[in-house]
DNA sequence: AAACAGGTAGACCGATCGGTATATTTCAGG
DNA sequence: CCTGAAATATACCGATCGGTCTACCTGTTT
């Protein structure tokens, strides 16, 4: 196993940011979460920078898999598979540790630092990479579903996602969520329908 | 005018905070853009974080004031209101210093840190007044529009308004704010459509 | 046995944080 | 003119920040 202590690191500090948000966690209490020493963790990261990135990634890759083999494993069809996201999405909610969206939440933190001329933080990008690869995925699972406008079918699922994402995060409200699940449904079978009349 | 140094503070304040930040924005920074004196903050606001309380509701009261104003200028039915709330965010968004909800921004900030026992930093507080607000506006507007079921509606609609903000956020897409203006119409034409047969 | 890579503990760095204290200046009202 | 409140500049406080550095320990490989 390559040095089980990188993954150490990362488990803490994820764990850490999605509780606490990003800046509000400082390198000690990463540490002291790990149960590592300083001088290991900058063997293996740069800087706290890079050790938010490699968590951003790894949430991102962990979410794709887990998600998308959610979808492909309860539903067959197309039309169910779009369902289907919007189904993950509420198990996910449930969870206890459950804080909001970590990617929407690193794009508040980093996102709002650009600066004139400075590029933007690489933690940006890969909130910015999540968001896309999800809008990519329903563009394509509308598609396959027949719908009128997949690209525009996306947009919308895409943007209630994030919504019922940030809706969950402040006020823990299931009727919200379940709101969210029947615009969905609203906007997927009007998407097909006006597609096959 | 009560000390005129007070809303130099608030207006240099909001203006970082909504550029960089809550946390990323220190004390110094927001004394200098104000130019007035460090003793000076502390004798109108007792920490940073009644600062940013107060930035907070000052916001607050100024959007509901200015969007309902323009809802009600630009729109006479209860239908019309409806839609007019999102052609209200329309132009929000339009703005070149938009960086995302406040609000929500606040919530990531300051709503994770909570820990065991700790009851929930006021700015958080404030944060799920403003959400509160909006989705108690919005029930009233569909009550009035005669939607088949106001609350439901409501929720789908502030669910949308709050994706189509996160969204703006980080890519500043006209087209994911016009598919979200679609669905919002959509939602809302079904609704009072099902409640008249 | 020797060399070496990975890890540990902890001192240390300059910078910045939010907040306080001191001493001085400005200026309107009685 | 004088008093007193408001605002000024600035030094200072302890704490924490991200990051570096030294020295030591512990296995494995050669």
């Amino acid at each position: 196993m390559p040095s089980s202590k990188r993954t150490d690191l990362l488990d803490a500090a994820e764990r850490l940011f999605m509780a606490h948000g990003f800046g509000a966690v400082g390198i000690q209490q990463v540490l002291k979460e790990a149960g590592v020493a300083r001088r290991t963790l900058y063997l293996h990261f740069a800087s706290k920078d890079e050790l938010v990135v490699a968590v951003l990634d790894r949430l991102d890759q962990a979410w794709r898999e887990s998600t998308s083999a959610y979808v492909n494993r309860s539903a067959t069809t197309p039309r169910e598979r779009l369902s289907a996201v919007f189904a993950a999405l509420r198990t996910d909610v449930g969870r206890s540790e459950f804080s909001g969206c970590v990617f929407a939440r690193a794009a508040a933190e980093y996102g709002a630092g650009r600066r004139r001329g400075v590029q933007s933080h690489p933690a940006l990008a890969a909130a910015v990479a999540h968001q896309s690869w999800i809008r990519d995925w329903l563009t394509q699972l509308a598609t396959e579903a027949g719908a009128a406008q997949p690209q525009t079918l996306a947009l919308q699922l895409g943007t209630l996602f994030d919504g019922a994402m940030t809706c969950a995060q402040t006020k823990r409200c299931p009727r919200a969520l379940d709101a969210a699940v029947g615009a969905a449904e609203l906007l997927i079978d009007t998407a097909i329908d006006d597609a096959q009349p």
